[in-house]
DNA sequence: TCCGGTCGTGACAACGATTACCTAGCCGTT
DNA sequence: AACGGCTAGGTAATCGTTGTCACGACCGGA
């Protein structure tokens, strides 16, 4: 009936000795005779004994699993950002335990203390969560991917520059002579979207660009709240002549918007690199933050914490690249 | 230090009582007295306590946690599937744990042995192993998706009708008056892609269509892969005039391929829906299987075996339906 | 009044592993 | 010869929670 009917005090019992002495064999303990520790691993093998992680988490209160909490594991970008993670922890002999917040702030409170409670050897956030200041008393490394946590300066963060990437978007738009932007992002809860969007004001300024707020859309959650805000802009008295898309959800709404409406003069440039998006015609510019080197980046520094290797306190940022593939070099249609 | 420094005890001190009361209270037993009830509820909340569920895995022998195991988490399809599921289980207050083999068959039978040693209340599964025999013994309700196992005839099973698709998407090939239909897919060591291919054979012969080998190019894992094959398949002494793609993996590589080929004409149906399928020039026709309605089934159908409800023998199949965009009705050209 | 039956409660063991602490033997030294 | 130090191994406590069982109080019926 059980799938582990073979405890350790089975193996002991085989092997004529105290489950002490087995633990201790398990655990590679070297104070143990050498006959006494062949009897024992022909006792493991014999049984298929393999030990109770769930028992052992309780007494040691540690565990070999890496935590991983996201917005949504359907999001492509975090989806691709976990795999890797996942890929690397799984090389390295961890377990991953995955679990997503659905974009709810609370439900990572919820989340995040459950991961904690059954002791997680470390946390990969991408926080979303007004509040994180509970995590500094976490027992284990803490690491933030995506975003850096409100209330917690603490944190060691892997991150993209989000500000940055969307400047260097704004300033693209601009070179090619657009004086009117429209930009379609997610909720304003969340700091990866004030960042980007910032990123926009502050361009707008740099580049003296129309700072008119009726283009400036937030809180689109999925691709269809991309799509409306796109079709609103559009239909605005003066539209805007190109759009910065800041998350790939919302860029698969502008993108089906503007083709539906036959509008793919509109200039485009999205945050976030997404697949078919070089197919499109035209191909879709996007600011690249490579999902994979996020994962890798962050894998390779949680396992560096996991090793006992002190946080470093600065934020590890990763470049950001422009990939022109047309849509973003379109020019505004009185140029 | 520790995350949870709040235990039972520290509870049942405050309420002055026992911790076995203070157990009774937070597991809802009804028979303790309403006076007592509120002490213990007014001490849970003032010390914060959250029960251990590694404690409480540990004596009960369950968890509250569902197990997903998936290829791989960045598929598109899994990604939509698993989030789904994912939604629904916390909606009921379940925890989730997801896990991916990587495609990897011997790292199913770890990863399915970690979660079950961990005491999930369920499993949810898309087999890749090619022994699931282990799992007649195991202690929770399994559900397979997507495929069926091997060598465990009495699981349960969410899948879609591999078969009929391709059938179906050859059908209709066949009547725009295709005649050599390329097929690119997958690994043939995974029961969806055979069934796939078989389904594509079938309709081959019931259509009278050419059955070459040389047009069947299996193994493909990769966006890349599916690309290349592609390309080797335009590039045949007799070309086929329609392509069959197997999988959403592989759809993105013949799509992009025929899109930089600049051989749009080459009509295309795929198995399985992908964003921007609809917004591509032409519109990609697809065989769509609703991830999010399979998972939709799955969550229901695992809800229900947790509730104790027996599991059914027979498969529960999802209908498929053909979404015609273009892709798929572009006609030969001798036509 | 006596008795069986609930009700509310608590003491204690148990889940399966690890750890603190202790014992017994063996060696070499003084 | 006695002692300290080391090695191999065992006993029992422990992690935080829940199941078993027993107990006293109270109630209604005979």
């Amino acid at each position: 009936m059980k799938q582990t009917a073979v405890r350790l005090k089975d193996v002991a019992a085989l092997a004529a000795t105290s489950t002490k002495t087995a633990s201790r064999v398990i655990n590679g303990d070297p104070r143990v005779a050498e006959d006494t520790r062949v009897r024992i691993l022909a006792a493991v093998r014999e049984l298929g004994y393999r030990p109770d992680p769930t028992a052992r988490s309780l007494r040691k209160g540690t565990d070999d699993t890496l935590g991983i909490v996201v917005d949504s594991i359907a999001d492509p970008f975090f989806a691709s950002m976990t795999g890797t993670i996942e890929r690397l922890a799984i090389a390295r002999g961890l377990r991953v335990m995955i679990a997503s917040t659905g974009r709810d702030p609370r439900l990572e409170t919820t989340v995040v203390d459950d991961l904690l409670a059954r002791r997680v050897a470390g946390l990969v956030i991408a926080p979303t969560a007004t509040d994180h200041s509970h995590l500094a008393q976490a027992a284990c490394p803490v690491l933030f991917v995506d975003r850096r946590p409100d209330g917690f300066a603490a944190g060691e963060t892997v991150l993209v520059d989000d500000n940055g990437g969307a400047r260097q978007a704004l300033a693209h738009l601009a070179a090619q002579g657009h004086r009117r932007v429209g930009y379609v992002g997610g909720k304003m809860d969340v700091a990866t979207t004030r960042n980007r969007l910032q990123g926009y004001r502050d361009q707008v300024a740099a580049s003296a660009l129309d700072a008119d707020e009726a283009l400036v859309r937030t809180g689109c959650n999925t691709a269809d709240d991309g799509r409306s805000a796109t079709v609103e802009l559009l239909a605005l008295p003066e539209p805007p002549t190109a759009i910065f898309s800041s998350n790939t959800r919302t860029s698969l709404g502008v993108v089906a918007a503007l083709h539906a409406c036959d509008r793919t003069d509109v200039a485009l440039v999205c945050f976030g690199d997404f697949a078919l998006a070089d197919v499109l015609d035209p191909g879709v510019t996007v600011v690249d933050h490579d999902p994979e080197a996020i994962g890798e980046l962050a894998a390779s520094t949680m396992f560096e914490r996991l090793a006992g290797k002190p946080a470093v306190d600065s934020d590890r940022t990763l470049p950001l690249r422009l990939i022109m593939r047309g849509s973003g070099e379109r020019r505004p249609p009185h140029d």
